[in-house]
DNA sequence: CACCCACTTTTTGCATTCATTTATTGGGAA
DNA sequence: TTCCCAATAAATGAATGCAAAAAGTGGGTG
């Protein structure tokens, strides 16, 4: 009973699973990944079962750890458990879509928010650049890098927001919803490529002088916007 | 092969647990109610471990069972899974509530834009009515019904943004604080009572005009000054 | 007397096994 | 032939058992 080590739980310790970071974790989580991995992909198709059994020598593993990852990707909304009919994949409805992109929106308001009270002029800087990476990449109509950066301007934006849990959360959905972007047909953007520029550029202007309501307005009709886009126009 | 018992799977089946919906799902999701109350409602210390051998025999269970709900709250968020140390009580640090309480605001400002899309009239005349309510409760002093009416008119205006995602996320966000919660002083609230039954007045104002963009702001803000209050002022 | 190392005890993680429920198939009756 | 029901087969949900890792303990040494 001396006092060297009487120190109280000492955590530095990784959480598993609800997403705030990917610390290494046990083998679990490694299984864990990979599965979620797997069905974000889409390598099941919308509303398949699961079948467990195949899962299992798949990955080299008995039940018990495969159905309690199952657990958890169903905690995280991305199959769903069937009382004694096992798990399926979660077919995601018009509506769910809607609501998960509004959602989505919601989020990245939020963080424009934050952000305009935390960021940085340096990392203003650094969107600005991204920003006119962009502008490139859309004047000489590379969909694809135009992409990258635009999505890299989201990111830094949510980083500079500085809030694990919304950054988590944000992560969640974003798996959710991942299937869907990998169908969904991208061509539309092509339409609105010009408006979404602009849109961007007043982004920009309203994180200069840190108005966080009118970021918060502007990128959620962003978002709405882009779903339009996609969605026909529900 | 007959066509008549030939149908797509079938689902109106209920999700396990990530929250949307409380179907009535396994035995499972049985135990893992009272596993989530019995930690919500703060049976265990912060950062105490969780007790594996013992929750089984006080829920009459194997183990088994017990760590898939224990997976399952981990990917909630409510407690961490160390690697090869079991189950501890998640611990929120100040920087935790603060962060989770800019979440909440954030996802109130979204409830309150999509609201304003879509909320009827005789919804805006029961929050009116429960306005007044609250409005006699605080001129009575009576801070615990003056608090259910409160608690009321947000439950609302989530409702009427009729995003089922949006609901799910915000349970959860809840659950994580509500163990703060209780402890959480909130004496600190009389202080700034008028201010913030003025802040409701403009919660209304802008619901009648459906002004979106500003209902999220006032949303945003009065979570933000609910904080500080309770909170030193971080 | 304090510190370190090996040993015991406990606990975790996973595999295996068992009971129950569900899906499937085959046969019989209308 | 078509429909229904019973018997079989398969899969789920949970309990137990076992190897490995961590925590706790005691003895020896500097």
């Amino acid at each position: 009973m001396t006092d060297t080590a009487l120190e109280p739980p000492e955590d530095q310790a990784t959480s598993a699973a609800h997403g705030d970071d990917k610390g290494p974790g046990s083998l679990h989580d490694e299984l864990l990944g990979k599965l979620r991995d797997f069905i974000v992909e889409g390598n099941l198709a919308d509303g398949a079962r699961v079948p467990e059994r195949a899962l299992c020598e798949l990955f080299n593993i008995s039940r018990t750890p495969l159905r309690e990852a199952l657990k958890v990707l169903a905690a995280e909304g991305l199959i769903e458990l069937l009382p004694n009919r096992g798990a399926r994949i979660r077919a995601l409805s018009p509506d769910d879509i809607r609501d998960l992109f509004d959602l989505m929106g919601g989020l990245e308001a939020l963080a424009g928010r934050l952000a305009c009270e935390r960021i940085t002029d340096e990392e203003i800087a650094e969107i600005e650049q991204i920003h006119h990476d962009m502008y490139r990449h859309y004047l000489r109509r590379d969909m694809h890098e135009y992409f990258r950066s635009n999505q890299a301007i989201h990111q830094k934006i949510l980083a500079a927001a500085r809030n694990p849990s919304l950054t988590a959360t944000y992560a969640n959905l974003s798996g959710r919803i991942r299937r869907v972007r990998y169908t969904a047909n991208l061509a539309r953007d092509r339409d609105r490529w010009g408006e979404a520029m602009r849109e961007h550029e007043a982004v920009l202007d309203a994180l200069r002088r840190r108005s966080g309501g009118e970021l918060a307005n502007i990128l959620f009709a962003h978002l709405r916007n882009k779903r339009k886009a996609a969605q026909g126009q529900t």
